[in-house]
DNA sequence: GTTTGTGAAACGATTCACAGCT
DNA sequence: AGCTGTGAATCGTTTCACAAAC
């Protein structure tokens, strides 16, 4: 199965979106061109992702829909709940504690950290933020294998190195850094500015 | 000038604001090693990416750090001000509103709207949240090339043909739904939730 | 007849390696 | 000597096209 290609993923992802929305009209069976149409692919794009792990379709049928997206569920690791650290109390921060759609897909932040003598204290959506000199107390008491830093960028570095030794091994990070980590931490940067600048550069370039 | 990547395009971006940093401590030349390792990439691939659009180095010595910068501001688009329209004023659009990391790029929110009563009228950072069914006469006032959408999915479709009538050319969209819009437009879609199952893809498949 | 699963072909992006300029 | 700019080689992803299954 090895080495499935990140946009490969992020498909699958779509696809699972995709097929819930069919579980929920009662959609029995879907095609590989149907799902391809709603995620802005091809038929063949579709079937060659799925087939990084399995051949989970009917020839001349289709694929079953509760099925198949049980199958991306267990692709994508989402069987499962997880704890998320989210540490940087601003308004992104606000925003994502907020966010129906994390919790929708398993992922709960669970423990909020911000140095902001203003900040701490303060009860966000049910969750205490607790002061970011803590960490180590408060992870400490459970795993915590996800966490979201939205914090500047100049204290992201030290707070992931802190993070990681708390045993966090996967990094949503929101602060215009490139974190250096270790092999075996995975992480994701997400920088808004910069696709705001992507559609810059098409308006420019027409 | 060819048919560019986006993934070239991205990192232009990132190389920029790393140029910026080093033109505030006042560096005057810089390697394309130093901002590929910077950028987390290949000298080749930084001179690649920048030989899309011209040749801007010396040999032997490097980049001119403010020349470069100011191409890569060309380049992308940057050396303007956008008027960027905002629909939907939830968390995530509370969030971006006061995001310093637009208003430095050049990106001004500059009209907010919702369909909610209890939204409309409030201030929002100095900007007064507008009522959805007036976008068309407070958008007819100025141009807008830009325009973020953060609605939920079922309006997006139409809010964004709504926009595009408007004269938006270029849409940021934050609704989980792939938008089907003329050639001419174009759509950037960030997805957080996404985001994070690509991460427990990766935790789950170590 | 319809639709999957998959090698093979086409395409696109990255890396290599070196000639050419400073 | 040092570093850029770039064609050529490599590597990875997408598309094609068709045999196999239903």
């Amino acid at each position: 199965m090895r080495k499935v290609a990140e946009s490969t993923v992020r498909r699958l992802s779509l696809y699972l979106r995709y097929l819930e929305e069919f579980a929920l009209h009662g959609t029995e069976t879907v095609s590989s061109e149907t799902l391809a149409h709603l995620g802005g692919t091809t038929s063949a794009q579709v079937r060659k992702d799925l087939s990084c792990f399995g051949s989970f379709g009917k020839r001349g049928l289709g694929y079953a829909v509760p099925e198949l997206a049980q199958h991306l569920r267990e692709i994508l690791g989402l069987t499962r709940r997880y704890r998320v650290a989210m540490v940087g109390a601003g308004k992104i921060g606000s925003a994502l504690v907020s966010y129906r759609g994390f919790r929708e897909r398993g992922f709960d932040i669970a423990a909020i950290f911000d140095s902001d003598p203003d900040k701490v204290g303060r009860q966000w959506n049910g969750l205490e933020v607790r002061d970011i000199a803590d960490m180590e107390v408060v992870l400490g008491e459970e795993a915590y294998e996800m966490a979201v830093i939205v914090t500047p960028a100049d204290v992201a570095q030290a707070v992931s190195e802190r993070l990681i030794k708390l045993g966090v091994k996967a990094i949503l990070n929101f602060a215009p850094v490139q974190l250096a980590v270790p092999d075996d931490v995975v992480v994701k940067h997400v920088n808004l500015a910069l696709e705001l600048e992507t559609l810059s550069y098409a308006l420019a370039n027409r």
